[in-house]
DNA sequence: TTCACTATACGACACATTGTAAATTTAGTC
DNA sequence: GACTAAATTTACAATGTGTCGTATAGTGAA
């Protein structure tokens, strides 16, 4: 936003990065109820009284990490979208981008999908792939199979984005045991059973 | 459990009853981070005190919840797996039956799934669904186009299962725009795409 | 109806958590 | 090295938590 401009103060990035880390590391042990103010300033080694400069409460906080993580989610995605040559907005390539994304920051990623306890999260990647998936059948128009088989153009979008995000959480749970590529190709077997288009 | 030998005290039941009330009206007007035991023995017009005699804390009422949910899931698809005669665990009278009990009790449902603030029922919800889709594809065998597809069979369940609670978590956010006849119709559609066995 | 039983109400307690408001110290910027 | 802003420290009121007795009142059975 005010990049350009003037640079952040390091003691706040500081700051932030281990209120973060704290809460992650907090979440690994204990469900989210119980993670105090009191309890993430003492596991970050600031005070108190800090974490409320920087944010109003804990959900607070949990919006603030949401917005980091969609944004660096766009990032990877837009710089993948350059290379794509297929008709749909989703395509391999960066479905792999993201799985790699996620493979890459697989701890923040599997305590924050993995625990269904920061709905908040999954809600906003839920979001932002239904936007694309809704692009991606728009795109293809009447000849597509959904709309030969009088599916329902928004069943069809809570139907795949559901099981795009269902597919990537359950991934994480299991520990990723397959890689990025494979678990794009699976995927994409399975769509393209529902539209041979890809 | 102990139904057969001994009868609930009728206080007891009503005391429940209004604190699960309380709670679905609370959760309808605030987040559940700001629900205290407080709030809620207010509004359930019961002593505060009267709450730990029944739950250990606010999260052990949500599981007792959440064990009460599957538990009349469990009732109304055991009814009609009788009349089954689909090779499928998982058929379209089943679903309807779901989607249909889902319906009649629409305000808890939509609060309690469609909200994403209490990620236990869908857990749980997933959870059940997955058991049975899994079950269906092993009833299939190899002769199923997934086998066919060279597709991982616990991928498929993963994608199956997450796009069947995240329909229904749609259906439900939007307030049922279709009949759960309809709704289940789409989705054998869409699941038809991926295997034709239906 | 009477009576034993038990769920609920009530008041009180120690303790933790929250959110805010100073004044002060510390660290980064120019 | 002086200015600025972030972080610390201490303090405070308000609220929430979990657990005591003890009193009250609804329940089911004799």
């Amino acid at each position: 936003m005010d990049k350009p401009t003037t640079r952040t103060d390091p003691r706040i990035l500081r700051t932030r990065q281990l209120l973060r880390d704290a809460f992650i590391d907090l979440l690994e042990e204990m469900d989210i109820e119980k993670i105090s103010v009191n309890r993430l300033a003492e596991r970050a080694t600031i005070n108190r009284v800090t974490f409320y400069l920087h944010y109003k409460d804990i959900p607070d906080m949990l919006e603030k990490m949401a917005d980091d993580m969609i944004e660096d989610i766009h990032q990877v995605l837009d710089r993948s979208t350059v290379k794509s040559d297929s008709p749909d907005v989703i395509n391999t390539t960066m479905l792999v981008k993201l799985l790699e994304h996620i493979a890459a920051h697989s701890k923040f990623y599997k305590i924050i999908l993995g625990s269904r306890r920061t709905p908040i999260f999954t809600e906003r990647l839920l979001r932002l792939l239904t936007g694309l998936i809704s692009e991606g059948i728009d795109k293809r128009g009447n000849d597509s199979v959904i709309a030969k088989a009088n599916i329902q153009k928004d069943i069809a979008i809570w139907y795949s984005s559901a099981a795009l995000i269902g597919t990537i959480v359950s991934w994480l749970r299991e520990d990723m045991p397959y890689t990025p590529v494979f678990l794009a190709k699976q995927f994409f077997l399975l769509r393209t059973l529902q539209d041979p288009k890809d």
